[in-house]
DNA sequence: TATATTACTTCCAGCGACTGGAAGGCCAAC
DNA sequence: GTTGGCCTTCCAGTCGCTGGAAGTAATATA
C-alpha cells in the first residue's frame, strides 16, 4: 500500500479524519503529495508520523510539543538529552497538576463526606463554598 | 460601601475584572444595577456571590455547575442532597483524571530515567512514542 | 448510461472560559 | 483644558479539535 487516501491514513494511526485534516492544515504532518484529483495521499511514513503524534498527545504534550519531539523524532542525529528536557518538563507539568488534584481531592471528599445529603438545606458543602 | 463600581468589586472577590464583565455578560453573576453614567454597580451581596463562584471555580467545577450551585447557594430550601451530587460527581471526575494522571507518570517518568540524556541520538522517549 | 451514495475538498463556526485590545464616553486632578 | 484613569461595548484570539455546509470526484447499483 503505497499511497492512502485520508480515510485509510486515519485508519491506520488512529486518529479522525478531522483531525487528520487539521494536522495537515496546521503544518504538524502533512500529506506527503497529492493526488491529480486533489485528494491528500499519505504513504506509510506520514502514517508513523501520525502515530508519533497520537502517541504524543495521549502523554498530554501540547500540539506545539508534539512539533518539537516531532522535529527531535525525524532528526537522526539529535541529542537524546533535548528529548529528555521536554519529558521532564511535561513529568513537572503533571506532577504539579497531581498536587493539585489530591489538594482538591482531600478537601472535597471532606466535605461530600460531612454532608448529610438529605432533605434538609443544611450543607456544609455550600457553606464552605459561600 | 453600599455600591461598588466593577473594579472595586473585582478588587473584592479576588477575580481579574475582565472576568466579572465576563460573568455578567452570561448572567451568571450580574450586577444589580447600573448608575447613571452606565457603570456597573455592585453590592456586598452581588460580591458574595462572586466569591462563592471563584472558590466553586477553583474546585474545578465548569461555570454551569457553578451556575447550578449558585442557585442552591441563594435557594434558601435547597435539599443538600441536591449539592452533594454534584460534588460527587465532581470527586469522580478528579479520581478519573488522577488514575489517568497517575498511569501516564508511571510511564513517563520510567522513560526518562531510562533515557541517557547525552549527546548522543539513541533515546527510548522518542522509541516509545515512534 | 443514469443515478445514488460515498469520499473527498474547502471554508466557516462553535466549544469553554476567559483575555487582550481598540474605540469611545465619563470623571477628577492639575 | 488637557492629561490620565476608569468605565463602556464589541471584536478577535487562545487550544485542539469537531460539526456542518457547499461543492466536486469516484464508485456502486439499477
Amino acid at each position: 500500500m503505497i499511497a492512502m487516501n485520508i480515510s485509510q491514513a486515519a485508519e491506520a494511526c488512529g486518529l479522525p479524519v478531522k483531525t487528520v485534516r487539521y494536522y495537515a492544515d496546521i503544518g504538524l504532518v502533512q500529506a506527503p503529495q497529492r493526488a491529480a484529483n486533489g485528494y491528500r495521499q499519505y504513504d506509510d511514513d506520514s502514517v508513523r508520523k501520525l502515530v508519533f503524534v497520537r502517541r504524543t498527545r495521549e502523554f498530554g504534550f501540547s500540539v506545539e510539543e508534539c512539533r518539537e519531539l516531532l522535529g527531535l523524532y525525524e532528526d537522526r542525529s539529535r541529542a537524546s538529552a533535548d528529548v529528555k528536557a521536554i519529558a521532564q518538563q511535561r513529568l513537572a507539568d503533571i506532577e504539579r497538576k497531581q498536587a493539585e488534584l489530591a489538594s482538591l481531592h482531600d478537601t472535597l471528599s471532606h466535605l461530600v463526606q460531612s454532608c448529610a445529603g438529605d432533605d434538609r438545606p443544611d450543607c456544609p458543602i455550600i457553606a464552605h463554598l459561600g
